[in-house]
RNA sequence: GGGGGGUUAGCUCAGAUGGCAGAGUGGCGCCUUCGCAUGGCGCAGGUCGUGGGUUCGAUUCCCAUACCCUCCA
């Protein structure tokens, strides 16, 4: 067996596969582009989805790649799993080489064993393999050209050797091969390659593409069969290596390495936290170095979603080994100088690596401190009332609502001898996840699988064009013959000037129009496959006049002529192109690393995201806006250009790869300023864009900025708000242009002077009737009382008055020291408020009760109240009862106290 | 996409079955001190996220909405 470094197997790897007329082709994103049915590229072949469902069509018919993947989210995760065994990892490489109806089972199975003999010298005795029990084709290939032994030819079930990508599709059996390590993690003597105990190692999986799986269930032979294969690299280079673990490979043992330096300890390869720990630390660092290089941030959906989970549990491990921040930057940069070789992108984003994974812990070390207060509170509550166990309710709202790992719950809870109530825990867990899942549901109408041609599309040069209906789609995407008249959903027809939403532009709108009716169109989507779905309304009235099938109408073959909205589709081609420009002024601004992100465009504004880690500033904007109209006023033609993927590719167009682009692309040049890959609609020339203006700078996501902005018209729109605004505001002043900033000013001050000295003058008004009211205090025994009526007070300075008056009144029984057996009194003031009720506040000092008194107030005067005993208030909206309210106050007073 | 939580002074956060909005810290002033650290006293600082509703009364209850955190998909 040849001893390899892991780079030199991915080359022997790579080199073989070309010698025998393989296209190597490079790793696509681990974004997989335009396909939302798996979060992360799992696997070597999902670049090539569309050449195996025929979808689109290649242009070689081998290939060969190593490709960037991720298992941590979505069906296969395995996130929990890493650290914890040999050979999981969140990211990982998979070497593969793929045929696209070219050769089939026989040299696929030939290549492979060829390549793990001959090139990598491994002893055929080590070898078994796998083949499903009805594939004798396989079985035989194994059996009498490779002429390995009956005995190490293991004939399974569909679970493990038949593979389908989704319930309809192209499908097949797998074999697979097997080494035998000779060490089993679980100690096993005896076992065989169906044992999950890490003796038999799967180091490559063939999958042979050969059936069709209809809607029904039922399988048909594919005309063309295909080739799919895997050989995950981290696997074969510890193989190779002779290790006992990826881990001890020299995948990994670089960063194992440095943690040893700056802990202090000794890998020892085992099961005790330390060494997992280590795992766990190489492993997460390296995906987050990879995820750092896709743009894509932590945040709380989706892939951002998925790379906050590994970042918090690197962090949970890094904690565990004292590890911290710049230790783990500094295992990141060992990340780079051993893999950049091979994928430069993640040298030029280490940058943004080192930035998110500080944030992410700053935030997570906010997480972790409310976390561990609630904890304690929790702790120390179950320690007064002497009970062991911290229930499982507790714990799952800690982690579910404040985000605190579970394990941290363990750990303190076990410093404090306490146990939790794990099973509660996972109860409640497992609760959350099914009503998860229920809650799915809603038809996603671009993955819905039509089974028609795509729609022809003509509206790159026709905004009209006679078309044939072929088809209508329900709001519940069922097809419907004879759709009733007033039915919403979908017309499909064979070809459509109406362009579909995509690549960040907004569908078209328009009206769709026959002999006795109309649809119209409000927005316009399409499949996957290309067909193309109008929304809207049909209204027909032939369908109510039709009485022989009640009010539906067969729109079948119908011709019909459809008809862009011209002016919406001509605004949003002005936003449109104005993004491309914008796009051009940010790489010229703020450099080229500040790429797009996202964008999105309909007829009345624009909207850009990219990433940059700070917001701009106002110069910046302006700086913008300048050199956008500078493109505007140039009136650079447009041009477009269709061509092959490849050509395109060398010369230099931007392209993203979350947007899909067929093998024909077709890139828009505008000037020579911009050079995008676009499937959208564009201005002739940027005159017409007219002018440009941002609206707004915002954040998204941390490090992703966002711009908004207006073109054209819709820029009138904006300006004649701002100069209505202005011109009300000059008239209401009456003042000028000019003037108006000097005016407002001064206003603000004079208000501020006004309003303060009010409030004084109030206050002193207050301070005068205080005084006054104080001399008309009444006494009964020890007690004395306040009742008084006022007009139009609010109750707000009712209470400020009342206050006034007890401070007085207090001051002066305080200064009168005869009368000193205690302070019994209480303030009662009324008022009509808003001429429509009456309000009246009690303030009460020493035993008297302010809230009993209103409450036998309210029930004479026909109102509701209520209070504190110091405090209290009430009101009724019996206005008669204003002219008796002291007498009536003064008898409840004295029956009070009687 | 769904669930849970949050938003109160410049900052960190309390708060009440609905009844006059608080602490710590920072700011300013004064005192203690030769001076500093410190300590003592005082002052300023609030649309209680926004908009509706219920109520005599809402920061508190209800509805909607924005933003942030978090879990699940």
């Amino acid at each position: 067996m040849k001893y390899l470094l892991s780079n030199e197997l991915r080359e022997l790897f790579i080199d073989y596969f070309k010698e025998k007329g393989h296209k190597h082709i490079p790793s696509s994103s681990l974004i997989p582009a335009g396909d939302d049915s798996i979060m992360f590229t799992n696997a070597g072949m999902v670049q090539f989805k569309d050449y195996f469902t025929g979808i689109s069509k290649p242009s070689f018919s081998r290939a060969v790649t190593a490709q960037k993947c991720m298992r941590a989210g979505g069906k296969h995760n395995d996130l929990e799993n890493v650290g914890k065994t040999t050979r999981h990892h969140t990211f990982f490489e998979m070497l593969g080489n793929f045929s696209f109806g070219d050769y089939f089972k026989n040299e696929a199975i030939n290549f492979a064993w060829d390549f793990l003999i001959d090139k990598l010298e491994i002893d055929a005795q080590k070898l078994f393999v796998t083949v499903h029990k009805k594939d004798e084709e396989g079985y035989l290939v194994w059996k009498d050209k490779i002429k390995i032994d009956e005995k190490r030819i293991y004939k399974l079930d569909d679970d493990t050797n038949f593979w389908q990508m989704g319930d309809v599709g192209p499908c097949g059996y797998s074999s697979e091969i097997f080494f035998d390590t000779g060490f089993s993690e679980w100690g096993h003597a005896e076992c065989d390659v169906t044992c999950d105990c890490g003796r038999y190692l799967e180091v490559w999986n063939l999958v042979f593409m050969q059936f069709e799986r209809a809607h029904n269930g039922k399988l048909s032979n594919l005309p063309k069969p295909s080739i799919d294969t895997g050989m995950g690299l981290e696997r074969m280079a510890r193989v190779l290596q002779n290790v006992k673990s990826n881990y001890d490979s020299d995948v990994f043992m670089p960063y194992i390495t440095e943690i040893e330096n700056i802990t202090g300890i000794k890998y020892q390869d085992g099961n005790n936290l330390y060494d997992t720990a280590a795992r766990v630390i190489s492993d997460h660092i390296r995906t987050s170095v990879f995820l750092s290089s896709e743009s894509i941030f932590p945040s709380n959906e989706g892939r951002g979603y998925v790379f906050r989970r590994i970042l918090r549990r690197l962090f949970r491990y890094a904690l565990k080994l004292n590890l911290n921040i710049s230790n783990l930057v500094y295992i990141g940069n060992t990340v780079v100088l051993t893999m950049a070789a091979f994928y430069p992108e993640i040298r030029e984003s280490f940058g943004i690596f080192e930035k998110i994974i500080s944030d992410e812990f700053e935030r997570f070390k906010g997480t972790l401190n409310s976390g561990i207060k609630l904890l304690e509170d929790e702790i120390s509550r179950l320690k007064a009332e002497k009970i062991k166990i911290i229930n499982g309710d507790f714990v799952f709202k800690l982690y579910d609502t404040y985000g605190f790992p579970v394990d941290l719950a363990i750990d303190a809870a076990s410093e404090n001898n306490l146990n939790v109530d794990l099973a509660g825990f996972e109860q409640l867990m497992q609760n959350q996840k099914n009503y998860s899942k229920q809650k799915k549901g809603k038809i996603d109408f671009t993955n819905l699988d039509l089974n028609l041609n795509p729609t022809v599309f003509v509206g790159y040069n026709e905004l009209e064009e006679e078309a044939e209906i072929i088809g209508f789609l329900d709001e519940e995407a069922n097809l419907l013959n004879n759709p009733e008249n007033n039915t919403t959903g979908f017309i499909i027809s064979d070809s459509t000037p109406f362009y579909a939403e995509s690549g960040g532009q907004e569908g078209d709108k328009g009206i769709i129009e026959w002999q006795t009716g109309y649809f119209k169109v409000d927005k316009t989507i399409k499949t996957k496959s290309g067909v193309f779905l109008h929304h809207g309304r049909i209204t027909d009235s032939a369908g109510f006049e039709n009485g022989a099938v009640g009010n539906s109408c067969n729109y079948l073959h119908r011709k019909a002529l459809f008809k862009v909205d011209e002016k919406l589709r001509k605004m949003t081609e002005s936003n449109h192109s104005a993004t491309h420009l914008l796009h051009a002024a940010l790489r010229e601004v703020l450099g080229s690393t500040s790429s797009q992100q996202g964008s999105y465009v309909d007829s009345e504004k624009l909207r850009f995201d990219f990433n940059y880690s700070k917001a701009l500033t106002h110069e910046e904007i302006r700086k913008l806006e300048i050199i956008v109209n500078n493109f505007i006023f140039s009136n650079y033609a447009v041009e477009i250009e269709e061509t092959e993927m490849e050509t395109a590719l060398h010369s230099g167009a931007l392209h993203f790869f979350d947007e899909k682009y067929g093998d024909k692309v077709r890139i828009v040049n505008i000037g020579n300023v911009s050079k995008e890959f676009c499937g959208g609609t564009h201005v002739k020339s940027t005159g017409s864009i007219g002018f440009f203006k941002i609206i707004s700078e915002s954040s998204v996501a941390s490090g992703i900025r966002r711009i908004e902005a207006v073109t054209g018209y819709n820029y009138l729109n904006t300006v004649y708000i701002q100069e209505d605004n202005l011109n009300n505001i000059i008239v209401l002043l009456n003042s000028n242009k000019a003037d108006i900033y000097n005016k407002i000013i001064k206003l603000y001050y004079d208000y501020e002077f006004i309003e303060k000295e009010n409030r004084e003058l109030k206050n002193s008004n207050f301070m005068l009737k205080a005084g006054e009211l104080c001399k008309e205090f009444k006494k009964i025994g020890k007690y004395s009382y306040l009742i008084k009526k006022l007009d139009s007070f609010t109750p707000d300075e009712l209470k400020e008055l009342a206050n006034m008056i007890k401070s007085k009144y207090n001051l002066g029984i305080l200064a009168n020291v005869s009368d000193s057996n205690g302070i019994n009194f209480i303030i009662i003031l009324g008022s009509f408020y808003q001429n429509e009720k009456i309000i009246y506040i009690a303030i009460a000092e020493g035993s008297m009760d302010a809230a009993k008194i209103i409450k036998l107030m309210s029930e004479k005067l026909g109102g509701k109240g209520g209070g504190k005993k110091d405090f209290a208030q009430g009101g009724t909206s019996n206005l008669s009862k204003y002219e008796e309210f002291e007498t009536d106050t003064e008898g409840i007073i004295k029956n009070y106290l009687k």
